[in-house]
DNA sequence: GGACGCCTCCAACTTTCGAGGGATCGACGA
DNA sequence: TCGTCGATCCCTCGAAAGTTGGAGGCGTCC
């Protein structure tokens, strides 16, 4: 939250990694930025593997990323600078630029912790400005994607108002609800949790009884659907 | 895919619906609307109601979307235009606009169907490109909450490389994984299949061998974790 | 034609669940 | 102080869930 020392600032410029195995599409690029002012590019990158060594060298603050490479595609490299997995203060911002226009490079960029999804056909300004976007801490995502990724985020999204049921559950059974949902049997969720598997019987009689449920199947499906547990469950 | 004609077109003006219950904030989006020579003001309501029955009657290409609001909140009135129970062919684009940026309203915006979510603070240019986005049927969410709207993607986004598994399982077999992703016990699923209980056990054993898991319970995760089925699942 | 995979069923068996009783203890509020 | 609630444990018992080892039919591939 405090990172992001407002990428447009006088005198602060955002250096800027291009990755891209064409030499053509990096050029168009080079030129499109370097007359930007506040814009300094720091080096180029023609596969994945590249990208993660030199933007760490250089200590860029953006990557500008295409998906296709060789050795190491860009989502690899995304994952390498951005992912989940990167602690917090090695992070390095990726703007993913791709020309193809698939839910998997889409879905795949941003689960890889991409900040921002361009298409190659976006006008030049608009990648200017979803350049600082991401260097000042925002982010950005072709609106001509944007409706699909919305889409899916609506499918996907768990629903609050289920997980209200939770509530009514104690902090005990709620903890028995997260091993059950980790696929636990009774006796392994007493061992994790230091009791005997009598207990724990009461407490997941006491959850489905509570949340009206017939099995614990039905409990670890209200887990995921009310957003307790999630997919990517970190 | 056919529906956008185009938004931007010469003689083909945006049909906008202001909805906010503050007159002075419909009064500003007017004045700054109307300038636009491709946008039209076609009504403005003060609540969610209004909002619903006016952009129908006007027959609105698009609804400027305000949260909070008497009778009917924001999020209420987009599910009921753009929301997934409503056909297609009847649904009015929403782009919500909100003072407040707070992820309640941005997750609850999309979920309800919102095509764009901006806050009140953008910049004029921004809430116009939107607009052209939105009614070109493309999408558009403030740069500003795009990081967390990402973020929130990647949590909760199943792994397709878990699914990779599930291709070893048989047609029947799938589909009574997805019956057990339901809750049912092997007597209602094998009644919902029409064959035995028997048979239901045999072929719940052949998923739990084949993805090398120990209960039904671990199968419906690995549905979940893999998006066989989603929390939304429709 | 045989091998193979899939779907359907069966029976017998073990293990796990889950419900239904209790019981004790400590904390907390009326 | 009493009542309530949560957490811990106990026991019983019936009902699910899963395993194992079949079997027959059906289609495909070589």
């Amino acid at each position: 939250m405090s990172t992001a020392t407002s990428a447009g600032d006088a005198g602060h410029m955002i250096r800027v990694l291009i990755a891209d195995d064409q030499a053509i599409v990096r050029g168009g690029f080079r030129v499109l930025l370097e007359s930007e002012p506040d814009i300094e590019i720091v080096g180029e990158a023609e596969d994945g593997m590249q990208a993660v060594a030199l933007a760490r060298r250089r200590d860029a603050d953006v990557v500008l990323m295409d998906v296709r490479m060789p050795r190491m595609d860009g989502l690899e490299a995304t994952r390498a600078l951005a992912g989940p997995d990167v602690p917090p203060a090695e992070r390095i911002d990726v703007l993913v630029v791709t020309t193809f226009d698939l839910d998997e490079y889409v879905f795949g960029a941003l689960r890889a912790g991409a900040a921002g999804f361009l298409l190659k056909d976006a006008q030049p300004e608009v990648l200017v400005e979803a350049l600082r976007a991401v260097a000042g801490g925002k982010g950005l995502v072709d609106p001509e994607v944007t409706r699909r990724l919305i889409a899916r985020f609506a499918e996907i999204a768990p629903d609050p108002e289920r997980g209200r049921a939770l509530e009514m559950l104690s902090e005990r059974e709620r903890a028995v609800l997260l091993q059950l949902a980790t696929g636990r049997s009774n006796a392994e969720i007493a061992a994790s949790l230091h009791v005997e598997e009598s207990t724990v019987k009461s407490h997941v009689s006491a959850v489905l009884a509570k949340l009206g449920l017939r099995s614990r199947v039905q409990a670890v499906i209200l887990a995921y659907e009310s957003g307790l547990v999630t997919p990517g469950g970190r």
